[in-house]
DNA sequence: GCAAGGTC
């Protein structure tokens, strides 16, 4: 029989062809298969049925989602199993009475949405091969000839990629692609402890068609929005300027350039207001010391001075209260990657995107778990002893860890944070003995292992001292002191250790001389500066993107010149903000993190059968078309805006301050807002602080805190004549 | 070439 009809045979019947059964024993397994694609037919009715794996006969393909997990469900199925390699890429076997059970695995998506349309609007598209569409995705070509080597021979497939979304994806188009979706079941397992893969290859259900169905949503749903948006934008600045430009827009990449715009928008329309604050020292033992006002500062200077002058003519200050209380700081949980990629920025000024790529690789030379993680909890069936172990035989840990055996007692019990993830747990050491590391290499594997040392450790304790003071007509003053009382886990995360600062001890109804009472003038601040790491964190707040994906969609936008740093801050660029506003005005929806919960909505509702995918993504067509038509009315206007932008062409009316076009009075949309602001500002200012509008002007340009559009303005003449 | 999502 030709190898075609082979084929073809068994993927309408499964197992081998009729004629090749020989054996009465053959005969009885064949018929049990038969049995068991029954049972996988009725499970997309009847979810809770469950088989074992061991009760399948013939070749059973296991599909994991990396090699790292395939050889484990290798080592928690068999101690018995054999490890075989394929072009460099490990597969495993396992004999067990009738069955031969090979594991293989992906290396995440091998397959991806293609099309080879030009042009837009755009709604056909494929699921091809990732290594035929993208460049950089090379190596999925040898998973995916492996995994079709061992299809042919397979009577049975599980899909055993993460228990997610995207791992039922994975798994599916695998199996859809190279195998029978028909002979396939799903394992479930949320951790990849043996006791756990054990119980979870007993209990194969079928495939889980909901799941797999919201996951293909969300992937078309995200690439008719983002392809058809970023063509309609390079489209529009070919038309106007010739020039091909790359340019994009998405759901998580665009809301995340938002956000930054926004900040920049309210840094640069700053205008720093004067605040007033009674600065007032005293003498104790010899010692000069600075006190703080209650509530900080003071809007207006009548009331600033009022104060003053209610303290000189005292000359001293009562004591009300000294208190001395301990505070207990908790030790830390082990990392999740949001967690690592912050604590290395502020440690070391490492980007998340260095950070996560160094993780990456200390988990490819097996010396940290799965960094990837959303996790802070550390399962209780890992062997913390043996991996301690371990650790004791790197020099630089040896004594930390005798250490904290002995503070221990030997009682292992870690701390586990709120945060949770489904299918990893916190990132921890393995205990195996690094080779060379590089400098930074070195950095974040010691900020592992100590923040995972430190879960062990006692608490901390820090001892707080706090002096409260007033005026005879009622006026309160304080001062505080803190020092480290027991260092506990400090000791092994020394990162976090507290600033020490003492204060002399007083005593309530003392007096204390005054030595200075001034009137301190100071200006509200701007908002703090962004860095890659807050935009990270921001994107982790409002639940966009994932752990693998964040730290790489904000190196996209600088990528793509719509955010530049200057020494760790980011900012962004004339084109950046032109981004913003085409899409704000024409594609209001992607550039807000609503629809991201949109997606999940309509993902939850597939998963549980009140929706179906094909009517969620013709909706979306539908929405996007429409959209489509409204920006091609304008799309000269849009291409005009953004080519001046990009720097293509200059615009036929120039702002007088910058080479935006103009908006209104000559000036740009944002010099004209920074003009009204201007106005504004002036009143609350002349509220706090009676002053001309002169040298409230002359104030602000003096400022550094003055936002840069506001500074602009105010130092130019000709602009400032129109106030 | 364009998204977001996996992982090498």
């Amino acid at each position: 029989m030709p190898a075609k009809t082979i084929l073809d045979y068994l993927k309408k019947h499964g197992g081998r062809p009729q004629e090749q059964i020989k054996s009465v024993k053959e005969k009885e397994e064949h018929r049990e298969k038969q049995a068991s694609r029954e049972k996988i037919v009725s499970s997309r009715r009847k979810p809770e049925w469950k088989i074992k794996i061991w009760d399948l006969r013939g070749n059973i393909l296991v599909i994991a989602e990396k090699p790292k997990a395939a050889s484990k469900i290798a080592y928690a199925l068999s101690s018995r199993f054999m490890r075989n390699r394929w072009k460099g890429i490990p597969y495993y076997t396992i004999r067990s009475n009738g069955a031969n059970i090979i594991i293989a695995s992906a290396a995440g998506h091998l397959y991806g949405l293609y099309t080879d349309k030009r042009g837009y609007p755009i709604f056909q598209y494929e699921w091809k091969p990732l290594y035929i569409i993208d460049q950089t995705a090379k190596h999925t070509k040898k998973f995916i000839e492996l995994l079709e080597k061992l299809s042919r021979n397979a009577d049975y497939y599980v899909n055993a990629c993460d228990y997610d979304i995207e791992g039922s994806v994975i798994g599916y188009l695998i199996i859809k692609f190279m195998g029978d979706p028909d002979r396939a079941y799903r394992v479930k397992y949320s951790s990849l402890t043996p006791a756990e893969l054990k119980q979870a290859f007993r209990e194969l259900t079928g495939l889980d068609y909901e799941m797999i169905e919201a996951g293909l949503c969300r992937h078309e749903l995200d690439w008719i929005w983002g392809i058809n948006i970023s063509r309609a934008l390079m489209d529009a600045v070919r038309k106007t300027s010739g020039k091909r430009t790359i340019l994009s827009a998405g759901r998580v990449q665009t809301p995340t350039l938002k956000h930054v715009v926004d900040h920049e928008i309210e840094r640069n329309l700053f205008i720093p207001l004067p605040l007033f604050i009674p600065d007032v020292t005293i003498i104790k033992n010899g010692e000069k010391i600075h006190l703080e006002y209650i509530s900080g500062s003071l809007e207006t200077r009548r009331k600033a001075e009022e104060i003053i002058k209610s303290i000189k003519k005292d000359g001293y200050l009562t004591v009300t209260e000294y208190t001395e209380k301990t505070i207990c700081l908790n030790p830390p949980p082990a990392f999740n990657l949001g967690d690592l990629q912050e604590e290395a920025a502020r440690i070391y000024g490492f980007s998340p995107y260095k950070t996560q790529k160094i993780a990456e690789k200390l988990y490819l030379d097996a010396l940290i778990s799965y960094p990837r993680t959303n996790s802070q909890k550390l399962p209780p069936t890992l062997n913390y002893r043996g991996i301690m172990e371990k650790l004791a035989g790197i020099d630089r840990y040896g004594s930390l860890i005798d250490r904290l055996l002995r503070e221990t007692r030997g009682i292992l019990q870690p701390v586990q944070g709120k945060k949770d993830d489904p299918a990893h747990p916190a990132i921890y050491p393995t205990g195996l003995k690094p080779g060379k590391l590089s400098s930074d290499e070195w950095k974040i594997y010691d900020l592992i292992v100590r923040r995972f040392l430190a879960a062990f450790a006692e608490k901390a304790s820090l001892i707080q001292q706090q002096a409260r003071f007033m005026t005879r007509e009622g006026y309160e003053f304080r001062v505080s002191g803190q020092r480290i009382g027991k260092l506990g886990w400090l000791y092994y995360y020394y990162f976090s250790k507290p600033k020490e600062k003492s204060i002399p001890v007083f005593i309530k109804g003392e007096h204390v001389p005054i030595k200075t009472a001034r009137l301190r003038r100071t200006y509200t601040r701007p908002p703090e500066r962004l860095t890659k790491i807050k935009i990270l964190r921001w994107m982790e707040r409002v639940e966009i993107g994932t752990e693998a994906t964040r730290a790489r969609i904000i190196e996209l936008l600088f990528r793509r010149g719509y955010l530049e740093a200057k020494g760790g801050k980011v900012n962004a660029t004339d084109l950046g903000l032109g981004i913003i506003e085409v899409l704000t005005k024409y594609f209001p929806q992607i550039t807000s993190v609503e629809m991201t919960r949109y997606f999940e909505a309509k993902m939850e509702a597939i998963r549980y059968g009140r929706a179906e995918r094909e009517e969620v993504v013709e909706e979306a067509r539908q929405t996007i078309v429409k959209l489509l038509q409204e920006f091609d009315r304008v799309k000269d206007k849009i291409g005009y805006l953004l080519s001046i932008r990009l720097g293509y062409i200059s615009p036929h009316r120039k702002c007088l301050v910058c080479s935006r076009e103009e908006y209104r009075l000559g000036l740009c949309y944002y010099h004209y807002m920074a003009l009204e602001k201007i106005r504004e500002a002036y009143n609350e200012w002349n509220r706090r602080e009676e002053t001309t509008f002169e040298k409230f002007i002359s104030s602000i340009k003096k400022l550094r805190s003055t936002g840069k559009w506001i500074t602009e303005i105010v130092g130019n003449d000709e602009v400032l004549a129109k106030l």
